[in-house]
DNA sequence: ATCAAGTATATTGTCGACAATATTTGCTAT
DNA sequence: ATAGCAAATATTGTCGACAATATACTTGAT
């Protein structure tokens, strides 16, 4: 269950608020539902001083919503969050990868490309199984984020989108990822980057993630309304 | 039913985190200082328990950099910090501008050229003002992000980025603004907007931002080192 | 005199109790 | 039976006291 137990230093709160992020991400705590400090309290054995400087953490992640006097509850993701989020996306992670071509190293990007390298004998492997997919999706797309060597874009993108989004796979588990497509776009951006190609890479970034959105709002078409 | 009675309803932590904002951002609690919670409760007039939750949410606004049991401090903004907010502000102002296009309705656009008529007035009667410029300035670029109509992209631009760069004008308080030429550049974009060309009101919202922040870049090694 | 270690002080972290507010329940009147 | 009001209950907000930790200071040895 929990792997630190080393960590004295680290404070109730910090500790806290960490376990209740990956709680919430992975839908443990339901999304939408209300929070109720007293339950909460009980359920992990703290006292609500903690509790509540967590959930203050929480809501400036956007995590969770309060309204004073009446409680927090959990955010629920409708279509149109998600494309305001992957609009963002779209605009940072382009950022991203104009300034990756700036400031990756020599190293980095042959370790990006031999994660490409990995990412394809998975696929011929298991062409099934999405959540490796998924995962490896993330790791391409931080490993850029990184590379921007842009504290705060790496910040906000990886803890303050990443969650978000994170959080609505678990939800809705089954996304066609087409693997053999999104490796395809993975390599032209990788290539642009390893040419320090500025405008190509932004621009090939910006359509990959445009793609993502397109097909989640296809699926939530199809699907009609799942919500509460 | 209750709409004037809110301020009794509002939360000490909730009053006091953006009481301290205002302070941090206007300098009154200097950048880079540390906050100790028994003084700041005493001149408050508060306890330590709202307070601490107030700056758990100032940590989350990236405000105010916590260590575990050692305290919070202000942070303080290096040039490198500068250009870091300034690469993200390029990349989601003009995904805020080319929204903008898509979504700001014939009011908005035609209040949005009025707003740029009364700024050519005001620097041609007071060609000095530059407080005043730097308010209209801010005036501007909001209303084009609320035109984006995306709402995540309002509240993170507006709430979190925009605090710092108020944070930093009011710290080195004469940026010469070049008023005429900003306007000019406002006016173009304002165009883009009006024709609803996307490419263009992103890529003239890009530039206007990139050539700020090349300004300020020059101010810094004009000035050498000031910090601390 | 300088450095290290141990003590003293101050600050941060945590807790339980109490106050203020919202929600629920139950009762009365139409 | 239902709408509306009033008491009861539960939850959130606030406070002061205590514990844990870090910083400052003193003391002693080389």
């Amino acid at each position: 269950m929990d792997t630190a137990l080393n960590r004295d230093t680290q404070t109730i709160a910090d500790r806290l608020s960490e376990e209740l992020i990956t709680a919430i991400v992975r839908g443990d705590i339901p999304s939408g539902s209300k929070i109720s400090e007293p339950d909460l309290a009980r359920s992990y054995k703290v006292s609500r001083g903690p509790l509540r400087e967590a959930i203050r953490r929480l809501e400036g992640l956007h995590l969770v919503a309060r309204v004073p006097h009446v409680g927090a509850r959990v955010v629920s993701l409708h279509v149109k969050q998600l494309q305001e989020i992957y609009q963002m996306r779209e605009a940072l992670e382009g950022m991203a990868a104009r300034l990756a071509c700036r400031h990756m190293s020599e190293k980095e990007v042959s370790e990006l490309k031999n994660l490409l390298d990995e990412h394809e004998l998975s696929i011929q492997k298991s062409d099934g199984r999405e959540y490796f997919q998924h995962e490896g999706d993330f790791d391409f797309h931080y490993r850029i984020i990184q590379g921007s060597k842009n504290q705060r874009l790496v910040e906000f993108l990886c803890s303050e989108l990443y969650h978000l989004i994170r959080m609505y796979r678990f939800r809705s588990s089954r996304i066609s990822s087409r693997p053999e497509r999104a490796l395809s776009e993975h390599r032209q951006i990788c290539q642009a980057i390893e040419q320090k190609d500025e405008e190509l890479a932004e621009l090939l970034m910006r359509r990959h993630i445009s793609t993502a959105q397109k097909h989640i709002e296809q699926q939530f078409q199809g699907e009609g309304e799942k919500q509460e």
